[in-house]
RNA sequence: GCCCUCGUAGCUCAGGGGAUAGAGCACCGGCCUCCGGAGCCGGGUGCGUAGGUUCGAAUCCUACCGGGGGCACCA
């Protein structure tokens, strides 16, 4: 990897004029082409600790670079304070190719990061009481994709759905079924929706409704997710704790950790050790816990599965509850930053230029169902990761399901499609690419060319960043990026055709084999499918 | 009152310590003898405000302003 040899040509140049190297040469393909094709600023780094000026440095440095050139150096410059650019023989893009085709869409851009740590994601999880809601669908999108990039940086990544099955609200909802089965209105708390009307017609006149509703929703939920691409390893009960004992055994464990009292009736946390304003409450006066205490059970039980990392997804509305979980876990004797809480901000459904209002009260939910029945499962997940899931959301339906320009879906798809495309003129028209060894990459000289190149070479750097960052939504960027840069190149540059010699014919499928792989990697990654035609 | 999060082009958003801040949409004007025009090319007085840290701040820190969300013996 050109960029390892940069950094060891550097650590060597500074151990030259006596300058002790950071553990991390960071080198960075700068913006503007101008300034090389990579950059560092080892120079300004040091420089202060090794009490000389960052110019004079980078200069000397630059100097040793130059008179002994790293493999596709052409030349060493020093700009700006002091940095240090390294402009390269278009040759370093051709080796790019040759890794990207040879590693192919299994093996490039992969890592061992990970070095194989199960992390158990937790993400979705709802009351099961209805379907999805439309706005579940960016918790779907995202857990997944963060699930495919710890997959892709060497984690192992398990899916998990938590279905608080106990309580309230499960009551409630067997009653609205049993109500509408029977042709009643439904109680004053109770599931307005119009599902629950469609469902209780299913229902067999024998069945429970708690017991058949609860299938029922879990069936709605799966298939919905499933649409998307979504598919859990596991669905954890909350019941199953109470069953298990895991809830009693639980509150044993904080109770052996000294951080539980009794008052006034009820069994405490005492969370204020931990920097809370007031302790909470673990088991209600009526002998009921509070649902602090299957929560932290649940995150026990994910540790006691084996599981290093826990990643909980939820929306921006709990986050005054994290804090509490994390003492809970932390009460526990781990390590808080092993749990961490992503907060997604919400989502708000337009359609026909109008914000749609959720109301689960009144019934007039959008379920993610419809939302995929209209726009179609691609355009929803890619649309869902467009964003940060820092910031909100507008979701418009109008402009998403139309097939045009303001969809980026169609524009990235697109792409692939062309690459299909060539595929089947090159066969068509009787020309055979000849393996990688016979073909004169070097021909590969026009700029858009190139621009392919350099975006497929920062590929794994992305992948990488993305993972860390848990931040899927760089692939989406960087995915429409080359997706652009593609059409420029199908534009401008025929692969086959009148007017293109034979061995450059040769040199471009091996470039658009080259983008194609990169393309189905980032869409895998965005779970979105790669067609071969439209 | 306290906590989290966001404020970047007309609109939707990238960029989250580096050198002249980007893309899409919209708008205007150009491009089809050949691989799909669902495409390509050209057109831009924008980082909420005020301080601070740094050789360097859209990026980090503080305060303020504005949007969203939270602060239960509810889940």
């Amino acid at each position: 990897m050109i960029r390892d040899d940069l950094a060891d040509a550097l650590r060597a140049a500074l151990a030259r004029v006596g300058v002790d190297a950071p553990d991390d040469i960071h080198l960075e393909q700068p913006a503007r082409r101008d300034h090389g094709d990579w950059s560092s600023n080892v120079a300004l780094v040091t420089a202060r600790k090794a009490g000389r000026n960052p110019r004079e440095l980078a200069t000397e440095i630059a100097k040793i670079l130059t008179d002994e050139p790293p493999q596709h150096v052409a030349s060493v410059e020093v700009a700006g304070p002091g940095f240090v650019n390294f402009r390269l023989h278009d040759s370093w893009l051709h080796d790019v190719l040759t890794a990207v085709v040879e590693e192919g869409e299994a093996g490039y851009a992969r890592h061992d990061d990970g070095a194989g740590v199960k992390v158990n994601v937790e993400f979705v999880s709802t009351n099961p009481t209805g379907p999805v809601h439309a706005g579940g669908g960016r918790w779907a999108a995202y857990g997944d994709s963060l699930c495919r990039l710890l997959e892709r940086d060497g984690f192992a990544p398990h899916r998990e759905f938590y279905l608080n099955d106990r309580g309230v609200q499960m009551q409630l909802f067997a009653q609205s079924l049993l109500a509408r089965k029977q042709g009643q209105p439904v109680p004053d708390e109770g599931y307005q929706g119009e599902y629950v009307s469609e469902w209780a017609a299913e229902m067999p006149d024998d069945a429970d409704p708690l017991e058949w509703g609860y299938e029922r929703v879990k069936k709605d939920v799966a298939d919905t997710l499933g649409r998307l691409g979504v598919h859990y390893d596991t669905w954890f009960s909350e019941r199953s704790m109470v069953a298990s004992g895991a809830i009693e055994a639980t509150l044993q464990d904080l109770r052996d950790h000294g951080v539980v009292y009794d008052a006034d009736g009820a069994v405490w946390l005492r969370t204020t050790d931990f920097g809370d304003d007031k302790d909470r409450v673990l088991v209600k006066s009526d002998g009921e816990p509070t649902y602090v205490l299957p929560d932290i059970a649940y995150h026990r039980d994910k540790f006691n599965r084996g599981f290093q990392q826990l990643i909980d997804v939820w929306g921006a509305d709990h986050h005054g509850y994290m804090q509490r979980l994390k003492i809970g876990v932390q009460a526990l004797g781990h390590d808080p930053d092993e749990l961490e809480i992503i907060l997604g901000q919400f989502v708000t459904l337009m359609r026909g230029g109008e914000e749609v209002k959720l109301s689960k009260r009144s019934g007039t939910v959008v379920t993610l169902s419809e939302v995929i029945d209209e726009v179609g499962p691609d355009a929803a997940r890619l649309t869902f990761l467009l964003q940060s899931i820092d910031t909100k959301q507008v979701f418009d339906i109008d402009k998403v399901r139309s097939q045009a320009m303001e969809n980026p879906v169609f524009y990235v798809q697109m792409a692939h499609a062309r690459i299909a495309g060539i595929g089947r003129t090159a066969t068509e028209q009787g020309v055979e690419r000849l393996p990688l060894a016979d073909v004169d990459l070097s021909l590969l000289t026009h700029e858009r060319e190139l621009e392919i190149l350099r975006s497929v070479a920062e590929l794994p750097d992305l992948v990488r960043n993305a993972c860390a960052e848990r931040a899927p939504h760089k692939v989406t960027t960087w995915v429409r990026d080359l997706a652009g840069r593609f059409h420029g190149f199908y534009h401008d540059c025929y692969v086959i055709g009148t007017d293109v010699p034979p061995e450059l014919t040769q040199a471009r499928l091996w470039l658009v084999e080259a983008a194609r792989v990169g393309l189905a990697i980032g869409l895998d990654l965005l779970g979105v499918s790669a067609p071969d035609s439209m």
